[in-house]
DNA sequence: TATATTCGCCTACGAACGTAGGCAATGAGG
DNA sequence: CCTCATTGCCTACGTTCGTAGGCGAATATA
C-alpha cells in the first residue's frame, strides 16, 4: 500500500492538475498554453510548478527527444476524495451533512444535479461495495 | 459593505478560529490551553497567530485589564461557505454533485445523516431562503 | 553559417506560515 | 521591597509558494 504522504495542493498547483487529468500528458509549453485562459505567467514560472510537482510524487515526466512529457501520477479521484475528506475534517469536524448544509446554502441545484445526488445516497446506503 | 479580502484560511488558523466560534471570547493562554489536547504549541506561537488573524480581519480584540480578549470577527457559518465553494470551485469545476459524489465514497454516511441531507436536497429544490 | 526560438536547469526573491526567543511591564506573593 | 509568573510586543528563522531572470544547449530559420 503506496502510502500517500496527502502533501495537499494549492490552489495553483491544482488548476495545473486538472489540465493534466482532462488532456494527459503535456509539455511545458503547452500547460502554459492552456493556463494562458485564465492565468498568464512565465515559462519559467510553470516549468518550476511542474518540476515541483514532479518533486512531491503529483506528476511524472518523460523524456522525450530534447524535450519532457508530463503526466499526472495520481488518480483525480483519490486526490479529489482527499482534498474533501481534509476540508471535512478540518472545518466541519467530520460532518458530511454540515458540509452538504454549507454547499447548499450558496448554490441552488439543479433538479437534475438534485436528483442524482438522491441516487447517490441511496446507493451509498443500501450497499457498501 | 466590508469587503471580505477572503484571504484564506491555513488548517492550522481553521483550527483556531474553531475554538472561538465554540467558545466565544478568548484570551491567548486559554486559546493555547484548548489547543493543547491536540497541537502543542509555545505562548509565542499562540499569539502570532492571533495577531496575524486580527491584521487579517479574521479575529477582533478587545483590551481588558492588563491583557486582551479576543473573538471572531466573521461568522462561522459565511466562512465554512467560503471554504466549501472555494473547493467546488477550483477542484470540482462548480459541480455540486461531483463534490458529493466524492464526499460519498470514503464516507460512509448514517441513515440518520443521509435522511438529513435528504431534506436539505428537497427543502432547497421547492424553496429558496 | 549566422541568427532567433525553444527548452532544461539553476538561482533568486518577496510574502505567508508555523515556529519560537527575548525583553519590558504589570501584578501577586513572600 | 524583591522575586516570580503572566502578558504584550518585537524580532527572527526555516520552509513553501508564486513569481520569474538568466545561461547554455539544441533546433529551426534565414
Amino acid at each position: 500500500m503506496t502510502r500517500k504522504a496527502e502533501s495537499k495542493l494549492t490552489p495553483a498547483q491544482l488548476e495545473i492538475m486538472n489540465l493534466f487529468w482532462e488532456h494527459g500528458e503535456l509539455r511545458v509549453a503547452q500547460v502554459r498554453r492552456l493556463l494562458s485562459d485564465r492565468r498568464r505567467m512565465a515559462r519559467n514560472t510553470v516549468q518550476t510548478m511542474l518540476t515541483r510537482l514532479v518533486d512531491r510524487g503529483w506528476l511524472q515526466s518523460r523524456a522525450e527527444g530534447n524535450a519532457f512529457c508530463f503526466r499526472a501520477a495520481r488518480a483525480r479521484k483519490s486526490t479529489l476524495r482527499g482534498i474533501v475528506g481534509q476540508v471535512l475534517d478540518t472545518a466541519f469536524a467530520g460532518s458530511a451533512s454540515g458540509l452538504i448544509m454549507a454547499l447548499l446554502e450558496d448554490r441552488r441545484l439543479s433538479s437534475d444535479e438534485a436528483q442524482r445526488i438522491r441516487r447517490l445516497i441511496d446507493r451509498g446506503q443500501e450497499d457498501k461495495k
